[in-house]
DNA sequence: GATACCTCCCTTTTT
DNA sequence: GGGAGGTATC
């Protein structure tokens, strides 16, 4: 009745055709039932991917080649775990329930630790800790080897060891010369220490969800047995962003039975910062011999210009795997380049655009200003406070990355599991009860000498003398309470019991004392977590939930302009997309290029790939002469980007009284105007207009200025010279004070004295 | 123990 | 320019 793998490469439609296979195009139909033996799905920007895969689940368990609980399908966020779910429930119903391992690499990696965590010494309620929980742990550490916090901050070594952990390496594995990345070769012995500490605390982190699993997986040749049984067949989403540790599972896993389909796209491969290796997906064939590659080419988004402007674009990146995208949409409109003065001016134009839209009746809650770096979008946000625009800002901090929420969490978790030291740490003395430094330190010392965790310890010292009296009482009192409400975890629904929890403790009235703007919203949000505890089944259930999938409640229904970064919309569309700030050193940001060369270039334009391809009717990008970087006024050039976009399906247009694009004409001056960039000259100032009035020399500067690509290979106007009477179109009338090059220091009769490029004064 | 100043540094971010 | 974190001071 259903199609056999056999009969794959002739996707005809027949009377029989299995609903799932409706609508599907033929590579798409492929990737579907090709069921057997790997598979890499090359799916481009807006190619259909998600129906792809979701459909290829609904076959494997339609065709009853496997149970729902024999598949394997992971994913890097949880709203696409949550949007496949969603999906295959709707194809299979219910079935969809019985799927224990579809969601992301770490939320199914932890399911699997949790089984068999004693082979790593861990028990199976181990906590996993936070970025948070862990800096404070790391710190503590660092302390102890008696190293300097302040030339070797914490966060270093928690990036080093994340990254250790990335490419699946335990602290032995670590050589020298990683080891040497912090503090002259400590970084080894600190990962080592920090591992021994997390398995005291019955605690792991993020990386360690899936380096455990992997120890244990190589290690282990039952366990490793039980899983290449169970999971008949695998499937990967955004395989390009997988690190080596997921690799390494992945092919463990993928072994025996070889059904491994990833879906990936290595043109949006924009994770390398957080450990993704586009490595893995450029060489699957190699890694999965007989290897059948599917390429999902039929772009269901955008329209051919906007697909032409990013593939010219992407084109200019190197070992790729290559796709040509189309599309049978019209034409559209061109993709619109738009050159302003400065980024105000860019979030008044965009504003502008927005608005006009609206009056034309679009949606706005269709329209997107995607950024490279979340700095920019301040810019826009007083704007749009000033002219009424609704708009919401995605990113930023998170639900529980709140402190109040942090705090309460601290306490249900001491609930859960008394040993959870850093959750003693965060709220022994929050709020306020006479339990210092001094005291916590004698608890620390006590609980080292007796091996005990800090509650223990604490416990145990009410009967010693070691503290003093009211330290004492106080601390009764503490370690009462939490007697007391882990005496009533049973009975009590646990959202119940975390407001009993929040009001005995004092954490409620601290709030309600507090006379801050942000007292309100935190009890509002103290208020809302207990609310959200309550649909979770125990109090485990709920804190696993929230270390695992620290949600972004977006209200998405509301018509409202979102303003993110392009890192954010990775995997979403909207009607209309402004791309804002691509000027060189903030897109391509010159951070990335000074750290990772050629490469990181690369992963810029990917990142910029993406972000065009976002748009399904109009994509507009912005790019200013002057912004305002670390309160510093910047001039800046267009990104190289612009001028890689390829001319037919681009309109450019300058607000600037230059006229026609100034700096396209720059470009042409010479042959690789990117020379001074790659110095990483771009940040230098060009001018700076002082907010608070007065040019401030700085002769280290204007030397940086002079190397920067606007002025070089521009002699200047001849026509100007000292003391002339000169109009600018922003400042107004001045008299040359001084010039250097194509710039001019003007004294302007109402603004005052500013830099100028002279290409944007006129003889008065 | 709380507040006031000072200094530093400034991407992208999921789990 | 500005937030965060640390130190100094009362």
């Amino acid at each position: 009745m259903f199609p056999t793998c056999s009969s794959v490469t002739q996707p005809i439609a027949t009377a029989h055709e299995p609903a799932y296979l409706r609508g599907l195009n033929e590579p798409q139909r492929d990737a579907v039932l090709t069921s057997e033996g790997p598979v890499l799905v090359l799916a481009g920007a807006g190619t259909g991917k998600t129906a792809a895969l979701t459909a290829r689940l609904a076959h494997l368990i339609a065709t009853r080649r496997a149970w729902p609980s024999e598949i394997l399908a992971v994913t890097f966020t949880n709203k696409a775990a949550r949007e496949m779910k969603e999906r295959v429930g709707r194809i299979v119903g219910d079935a969809v329930e019985g799927m224990p391992w579809l969601g992301t690499f770490h939320s199914v990696a932890a399911k699997m630790l949790r089984r068999h965590a004693e082979l790593v010494g861990l028990q199976a309620n181990f906590t996993i800790l936070d970025t948070d929980d862990q800096i404070r742990l790391l710190k503590q550490l660092i302390a102890a080897a008696d190293i300097d916090e302040k030339r070797w901050p914490a966060r270093l070594l928690a990036g080093c060891i994340d990254r250790w952990k990335n490419r699946g390496w335990i602290p032995a594995q670590v050589d020298a010369g990683e080891s040497e990345t912090y503090a002259n070769g400590k970084g080894a012995e600190l990962y080592a220490r920090y591992q021994e500490r997390l398995r005291t605390l019955n605690a792991c982190d993020f990386g360690d969800l899936l380096l455990h699993m992997l120890t244990i997986l190589k290690t282990n040749r039952e366990v490793l047995e039980l899983y290449q049984q169970r999971f008949k067949y695998i499937m990967v989403d955004e395989y390009q962003d997988t690190n080596q540790s997921q690799y390494l599972w992945l092919r463990l896993l993928a072994q025996e039975r070889k059904n491994i389909c990833c879906v990936g796209d290595d043109d949006q491969s924009i994770y390398s910062w957080r450990g993704a290796e586009i490595a893995n997906i450029l060489r699957f064939e190699k890694d999965f011999p007989g290897a059948k590659i599917i390429r999902l080419e039929q772009n269901y988004r955008s329209t051919p210009n906007i697909l032409a402007a990013a593939s010219g674009l992407i084109a200019n990146n190197g070992g790729r795997l290559g796709k040509t995208l189309w599309t049978e949409h019209d034409d559209g409109e061109k993709v619109q380049v738009v050159g302003v003065w400065d980024g105000p001016e860019e979030a008044r134009r965009i504003g502008e655009e927005i608005e006009a839209l609206q009056r034309r009746g679009g949606h706005i809650a269709d329209t997107a200003i995607l950024v490279r770096a979340q700095f920019q979008t301040r810019e826009f946000e007083d704007r749009f406070i000033a002219i009424g625009l609704p708009y919401r800002i995605v990113g930023g901090f998170r639900f529980y990355e709140r402190q109040e929420i942090r705090d309460a969490l601290a306490y249900l978790r001491i609930i859960a599991q008394p040993a959870d030291d850093l959750a003693f740490e965060r709220i022994v003395n929050t709020p306020k009860r006479g339990l210092g430094d001094k005291a916590v330190q004698k608890i620390h010392s006590v609980a080292r000498a007796t091996g005990q965790p800090l509650l223990a310890a604490a416990a145990q010292m009410l009967d010693t003398d070691e503290l003093t009296p009211q330290a004492r009482r106080a601390l009764g009192n503490f370690v009462g309470d939490f007697a007391r409400w882990r005496g009533k975890l049973n009975e009590l629904p646990h959202g119940e019991l975390a407001r009993l929890v929040l009001d005995e403790s004092g954490y409620t009235a601290m709030l309600q004392a507090d006379r801050s703007a942000e007292s309100a919203g935190r009890l509002e949000n103290l208020a809302e977590l207990t609310r959200a505890m309550e649909e979770y089944e125990t109090l485990g259930a709920f804190l696993e939930h929230v270390s695992l999938v620290m949600e972004n409640d977006a209200e998405r229904d509301t018509e409202k302009v979102t303003i993110m970064t392009i890192h954010a919309a990775k995997g979403l569309e909207f009607g209309t997309v402004f791309l804002a700030g691509w000027e060189e050193g903030v897109f391509p940001s010159q951070r990335s290029l000074d750290e990772g060369g050629n490469s990181a270039l690369e992963e810029e334009r990917r990142l910029a790939y993406v972000a065009i391809t976002r748009a399904r009717h109009k994509c507009f990008i912005f790019h200013a002469a002057n912004r305002r970087i670390y309160g510093q006024w910047t001039s800046s050039i267009p990104s190289r980007f612009v001028a890689e976009l390829p001319d037919a399906h681009i309109e450019q247009e300058s607000s600037m009284s230059g006229g026609e694009s100034l700096w396209r004409a720059n470009w042409s001056e010479r042959a690789d105007p990117f020379a001074d960039v790659a110095r990483g000259t771009t940040r230098g100032p060009g001018w700076r207009r002082a907010v608070t009035g007065g040019f401030e020399r700085n002769p280290t500067r204007i030397v940086e200025v002079k190397a920067s690509a606007v002025s070089l290979g521009n002699p200047g106007r001849t026509d100007i010279s000292l003391g002339q009477r000169v109009f600018h179109s922003k400042f107004g009338y001045g008299k040359v004070a001084e010039i250097e090059g194509n710039k001019l220091e003007i004294d302007f009769e109402h603004a005052g004295r500013k830099r100028v490029l002279d290409s944007f004064v006129d003889l008065a």
